[in-house]
Formats: C-alpha cells, structure tokens, sequence
DNA sequence: CCTATGTCAGTTAGACTGAAATTT
DNA sequence: CAAATTTCAGTCAAACTGACATAG
C-alpha cells in the first residue's frame, strides 16, 4: 500500500524520495474529495441535505448558542458563505434563530427539536461511512488520531490571516 | 481547545455528547477549507498555479507514467475534471505526454524538467505552511499520524462505488 | 459486445469578493 | 470613527453529468 513508484526513465538522477512535501496537505484535500460523493449521498437520501448543510448542524450541534459569524469561522468560511448554508436550514426549520438581549446584532442559533431529529437520523448512514475508514487505524490508536486531527485543526485556526 | 460547549436552554434534556458524530468526516471537510486559502495563496504567488494543479503535479511526481485517468481516481475525481486539470500544466510545459507502445489509447504522464523545478519551488512554502499544522502534534507521534492518514485514504478507495 | 480512455459540452454546489445598513 | 454582524448581489474555480469516438 502506498508503496514507492517506479522510478524510469523520465527521472534522470531520480527524484530524491522527499521531492513531494505536502503530503499532509494533499492527502487532506484528497480525503475531503473522496468523502464529498459518499456523504453526499448518505445525507441527500437520508435527509435532503447537502454536505455543507449537516457540517454546519453538526457544528450547531457542538455550540448551541453560536452566531452565523462565529460558525463560519469555525468553518474556515466566510460569514457570507455560511449565511446561504443556513438559509434552506431556517426555512426548513432545522434551527432556529434567537434573539440576543445583550446585543442587537448578534443572532443566537439553535438546533431545533427538526434539527435534532434530522442530525439523528443521519447518525447511522454517516458513522457507517466514518466507521469504514477508522476501521484501517489501529484500535489502540484512534484517540490518539482523533485529537491529533483536532490539533492540526487548532493550529489551523490560528495561522496568520 | 474544543471544550464541550454549553448545555443551554434550547437543549431540553441536553443532547447525548455524542450526538454528532461524523467528527472525522466534519474535521477532514473544516480541515481542507482552512487550508484552501493559504495554500491556494502559496502556489498561486510561488508558480501561478492552483491547488488542484499542485495537488495534480504531486501525485504525479509519485507516480510517474501514470495516465491521466488513472490519477484522476487516485485524486477521486472524474476523468474529465482530471483532463481539465491537466491542460493548462500541459500548455506550460511542467507535464509531458509520451506514448505507449503497447496500447495506443493509455497516454502515460511525465513531469517534465520544469514541472520537477516548479514543484520544487513550491516546497518551501508548502511545507513551512504544513509545518504549522504538523507542530501541534507531538514529534513521537507524526509517522503514525501519516500513515494512520493514509490508511483512511486506502480505505477510502476501497468503498463499494 | 463490452469496457476503459480521452475529449467536447453544458451544468451546478459552494466557495469567493464587493458593498451597504446596522449596532456596539 | 472603527470593528463586527448581517444581507444583497455578482463572480469563479472546480467539481459534476451526459455524450461520443476509439482502442483493446
């Protein structure tokens, strides 16, 4: 698996073996790709929602309470991006938007009783996807995979604008 | 960091934890947006391309004499987004096409010599940007954090169609 | 005949930038 | 006045589907 190329003809002195950084980088984009079909699907045919759409109640779902703004950069979206996510969400009742006393500007969000059940309901098809793919990482090793995802995600969030 | 958020009103009788899973999935998705701009930034100021060029060069400088399809399933793209991708590193001369003598329809793809030096142009940049992220994790723990990620990656080509 | 590759064409989800109104 | 939120509007890269010729 993974295994080295051929080195041919075409490498005079052969590429140093190193030549290609960003594998982390790449194997990301090329994990997202290869997830956008089959999740997807799950969500479509389970709930009607796109990928974008559950990400953002899956966030919702971890910060109740959260703004659009503050969900978008959560995302690594901008504010306007995650705006149109929302709106078929709202319309189909999924959440609920509050108002926030302390300050006129600020929106609340909150996972409706809809929005909660929908999240349910596609527990089973997406952990069965997500499942398929831990089941290649060692038992032993998943909480330590998970928080180290997390961490890069983390770091991510604070690189230089 | 990704403390549990708070349990508010709007939560009845609070959600289980564990209500969203789908973390790897939704992490993976957040993890290839925020980093879509800076890298995007990268290779566009570095050699003018985009990250699906990039990402296209460094498969193939992995796997030289691959064909076109075949690295559009290894990205787990179509062959035609592939084709699409490929043309403008065709037109620069960064991927050279030869022919196969033994089949006249595979088409095996080269980097040529300035393909090789435009992604090594790139390393600098790229891997200063992963190395951001890769710093969150502990040293002891990156080798088995990449190939734990490119298990999943395995798995992944291996789903059902 | 069936499959895979390569190519032409049109379409779309989901990002983006720009700009304006409102509130702190 | 500056900064943040929300919203309207337009744009774009990069994926998609469909169709078709050709090689094996």
């Amino acid at each position: 698996m993974d295994t080295e190329p051929d080195r041919d003809s075409h490498s005079p002195a052969a590429a140093p073996p190193d030549l290609v950084e960003g594998w982390f980088i790449y194997t990301i984009k090329q994990l997202e790709l290869g997830l956008r079909a089959p999740l997807e699907q799950a969500t479509q045919q389970a709930a009607g929602l796109t990928t974008a759409q559950y990400t953002a109640l899956a966030v919702l779902a971890r910060w109740p309470g959260i703004t659009s703004s503050e969900l978008a950069r959560r995302s690594f979206v901008r504010a306007q991006t995650m705006a149109e996510t929302m709106t078929p969400l709202l319309e189909a009742g999924y959440v609920h938007r509050a108002e926030d006393a302390a300050n006129g500007r600020r929106i609340p969000l909150y996972l409706t009783e809809a929005g909660r059940a929908v999240l349910e309901s596609l527990r089973g098809p997406v952990s069965a996807l997500e499942s398929e793919l831990l089941a290649a990482i060692p038992p032993a090793d998943r909480h330590e995979f998970a928080s180290n995802l997390r961490a890069c995600r983390a770091a991510l969030s604070e690189l230089p604008r």
